[in-house]
DNA sequence: GTTAGCACTCGGACAAAATGAGTGCTAACA
DNA sequence: TGTTAGCACTCATTTTGTCCGAGTGCTAAC
């Protein structure tokens, strides 16, 4: 037995309608809802069918049919394309991101949080968007300073425009002469590498130059060591973590709370982080109930995107729902999302 | 009528058994509980007057009686001495705060993180803490220097260590003995001031001796104003925001969702932060259901503490849980936390 | 002032009954 | 051979009724 077009018609309105109401979808609804003119004993049949091939299950005896992973998954890969989103909704929401856009683009943490508001306002499922990450974080500048007796500031500034600032405290202050050589010797020495080029080497080159003030250099090697390195710097940023309490599917308590701490403890999303940028369709990528990374996941669905900021620079955006959500808005909104945040800063330039 | 001393300790009786149990307390029981050797009989005539002063209510005809707000605030301000932190317990939470604090104080904003969770996990209630503001922002030390072309990145670091960042880009790069010479101005006219000393005078003065590099120093400005001004530096960590679903009273849907929120959206959770440090009891307060300044929090006790890491530079402490919560435990427990931050950079010093 | 005794209230737990949506199967039909 | 009407059956949910017990308030006696 296999999938004529029928069934997956029948299998199509299946879903569809269960997106809708999250009720279990009965025959005689089918034989209403479709254009197939069948009766609801035909449609009792193919739906037998379509449950022996895993498509769609029953909750219990006697009750519709919903579907199940592997019908979402179909759904999703071939069955999408038809709907869209509504005209004057897309106006509304390209209207929303425009103002945030402009509001603030300055501070690329402020948007981020506001993008992610936004779009959990908008979709109504969770939203969490990770800050850019830098593939290979390089050091472009670092600039050591005298703040006050006894106390420098060190900056360091990543590839991408990430500052890192620490604040060192020092046994002895040291002339503006020495620090004007340490600076420059800090910048010749380390610009442009990444964490694995500063090897041994050139520590001990930089140890030996540095001479006397060899207990600040190492401090700021630890700095920048500590700046550079890749796990302190995941960022994320999520909204509407409430928002599963829409879906009764998901809000039972023991649910809603492993949900709300997962979203909590931000580092146990860093398994939806792309590492890759490399996804099916334009960095999309969505995964169905068990499929997700986060276990804590597993009754929702997951769709990602990957945008870039600058060449090498990007994030991942997530949004996380209940598995009968409506994939192509979400997916239509992140592609829109990510468009422009692509362009943010490239067209400013 | 009036608190006599033995109804006195029958509503403390009936108020610590609650706190155990979450129950409503019967009459049977506190004749029992209390070594007052009364029936049950007399209790409920006890009762009876208590309920009438408003110091318990019953939740309906035929169930024990259960705390009104003021009978809990009578508690909290008068009653409470008596019970203090078990010896061993208390010992095991300053083993595990000197980790945390011993972990790594350099970074205020990752001991703040950590604090907040190891509060949470601690007293299984909600826990937030705001990171700390300078009553007056003064500007300690700005530094402007060329990171690449067309982009400068401006450095200011406030009194109390708080240092922001920011990049300008700029038309036209300037030279290096410039730079030196606009880093001397802002310097020399902007240190030790607040934003409200950093008058039109001081500006337009200063528009005078930057000469050609008008732009920037603009640019600057606006950079130190943004900095300086106090909404923006509002930043408040939160953790716990689940425990709420340990407390059924708490836990339904709808109450779950609106106090979560209100955790996520931090903004909501400013009406917290205690201006003034001048507490009742060294700087702590106790806001007991629809006492707290936060509406979504009015079947929830809150428990807030100031501390000051530096002269002049404080943040507050809070714990929010159910009305029932330990009040002594959370006292202590803040009090002791308190004392902990109030030392750490003092002490160093 | 204290206590024992008793009638009364009311929420919660439990079980039986009613409801109804939906199925699977069979037999008839085109 | 595919489609459909009909019917018995299943099972979660809702409704209803009953019972139970914790706890109260009141009264009368100590």
């Amino acid at each position: 037995m296999e999938l004529d077009e029928r069934k997956m018609k029948i299998l199509q309105a299946i879903i569809r309608n269960y997106l809708e109401t999250g009720e279990p979808v009965g025959s005689r609804t089918i034989s209403k809802y479709t254009d197939l003119n069948l009766s609801s004993a035909t449609i009792r049949n193919e739906m037998a069918d379509l449950e022996e091939l895993g498509y769609i299950l029953q909750p219990h005896t006697s009750a519709g049919r919903i579907p199940s992973d592997k019908g979402y998954r179909l759904y999703v890969d071939n069955m999408m394309k038809a709907k869209a989103l509504e005209l004057a909704e897309k106006e509304k929401e390209v209207d929303n991101m425009r103002e945030f856009l402009n509001d603030k683009v300055d501070k690329v943490e402020t948007l981020l949080k506001n993008m992610a508001k936004m779009l959990a306002t908008n979709t109504d499922y969770a939203a969490m968007i990770s800050a850019p990450q830098v593939h290979k974080n390089k050091v472009k500048f670092i600039q050591l300073s005298q703040v006050e007796n006894h106390q420098m500031l060190c900056v360091i500034v990543l590839e991408g425009n990430i500052i890192k600032n620490k604040i060192i405290n020092v046994k002895e202050d040291i002339d503006n002469e020495t620090l004007l050589k340490l600076n420059i010797l800090f910048n010749s020495s380390l610009n442009g590498l990444t964490l694995e080029e500063i090897n041994l080497g050139i520590i001990s080159k930089m140890n030996g130059q540095a001479g006397e003030q060899l207990e600040i250099a190492r401090s700021v090697l630890d700095a920048v060591a500590e700046a550079i390195s890749a796990e302190d710097n995941l960022e994320i940023y999520t909204s509407g973590a409430t928002n599963i309490f829409k879906y009764p599917e998901l809000s039972d308590s023991s649910k809603a709370k492993e949900l709300i701490s997962t979203f909590e403890e931000k580092q146990l999303l860093s398994s939806l982080i792309e590492k890759d940028n490399e996804g099916s369709d334009n960095g999309i990528k969505v995964y169905i109930g068990e499929e997700t990374p986060v276990h804590t996941m597993k009754d929702c669905s997951v769709i990602t995107a990957t945008y870039e900021l600058e060449e090498g620079v990007h994030g991942t955006i997530g949004i996380i729902g209940p598995k009968r959500m409506d994939y192509e808005k979400v997916v239509d909104t992140l592609k829109y999302i990510k468009d422009q945040l692509d362009s943010v800063y490239k067209k400013k330039e």
